[in-house]
DNA sequence: TATTATAGTATCGACTCAATACTAACAATA
DNA sequence: TATTGTTAGTATTGAGTCGATACTATAATA
């Protein structure tokens, strides 16, 4: 029972998760890499739907993000749309057809395959794998909004403390490229 | 508390893990693939270091395995050999070169970092869910040999009933394309 | 022996990716 | 306001991966 060999499960989790993936995008004429794109637009907000984001996050060169968006873009996956705050910025939008896609390759939860205690241990256990990863890799954690140490419980709303912006109730469930938080307690 | 809850964990901690390797193989000139053939031959069996069984652990096609496979010979990090019962047959062995990238990729394991309990849970959760996408994907299960319904101990030491073999202690934790097993309680 | 199946290789085109150089927009300062 | 530096993103090009196809060599089978 050790660290090594539950990186080793996941390593081989996600070897196996990649290559059913590949049997699934082959058709659709995508790469591996459109779907990790689409998979993270579908679940990043408002503050993290633009190139740079997705450049750290998948740890590619902005001029290969640069790339596989335009690909996307021309497929149909998905729209850009210059901020109107910083014209720099551009935001990234998924096209009907793109979200179609996504949930055909997410999973229905087979509850009574384990029991809720090992799940919710498991949950925990790699959560804090993966923040201690992030924190030793001096990359961005990419966290969920309402687990970060910004995040403003205001009793009547939720409020971002960075942009001191109101949150609303589907907006506290998507990932943040700002995200920061410390390691929970098990 | 749910499995595709668990399943983008795996999946998040997979993109970084894969996201700092690149970071590593840059230097060396080598591509993501190339360190997946190499963790694969440094954990695989002697009845599973042959191009056809990296073919199907990959999921890529064979062509794209003999490429992978010669970008590696040329460099110097592994060597083929025919197999003499089956001349049609390559084994792949690691040199020393590919045995000290390996070494400086593993992770030190902070035993203080969990309690036991939770990292014995959380491996045999996982360990599940392998076991379960592997049925449900009808893809070889690749496990360790000791866990392998053939496994047999006959108490003055280890045979394959598969094959018929005597297995050497050092065997019996390697990885084999022959796996076969059922899900194990938690 | 003839046929079929298996293991692996060679070649080529499509495509990804990194490197480099570039433009546009913003920020800071004098 | 003009200057300088920074940030966000794009365009281009060359190296290399990958999949498809066609191929050789060996083994298994009828």
């Amino acid at each position: 029972m050790s660290l090594t060999n539950i990186l080793n499960l996941v390593d081989s989790i996600g070897n196996l998760l990649r290559s059913e993936e590949k049997k699934f995008l082959q058709p659709l004429g995508l790469q591996p890499i459109h779907l990790h794109v689409l998979m993270y637009l579908s679940m990043c907000n408002k503050y993290s739907n633009n190139p740079a984001a997705l450049t750290k996050y998948l740890g590619n060169t902005k001029g290969t993000t640069s790339q596989s968006i335009n690909v996307l873009e021309s497929k149909g996956y998905l729209v850009k749309q210059k901020s109107k705050k910083d014209k720099r910025i551009v935001k990234l939008y998924l096209t009907e057809q793109a979200t179609e896609i996504i949930k055909k390759l997410s999973f229905e939860d087979s509850e009574d395959f384990f029991n809720d205690r090992s799940m919710e241990i498991t949950e925990n256990v790699l959560t804090n794998i993966l923040k201690s990863l992030q924190l030793s890799n001096q990359s961005m954690t990419f966290g969920i909004c309402k687990t970060c140490d910004f995040f403003i419980d205001e009793g009547d709303g939720f409020r971002c403390g960075l942009t001191e912006e109101v949150l609303f109730d589907y907006e506290i469930d998507l990932v943040c490229q700002e995200h920061e938080s410390e390691l929970q307690d098990i």
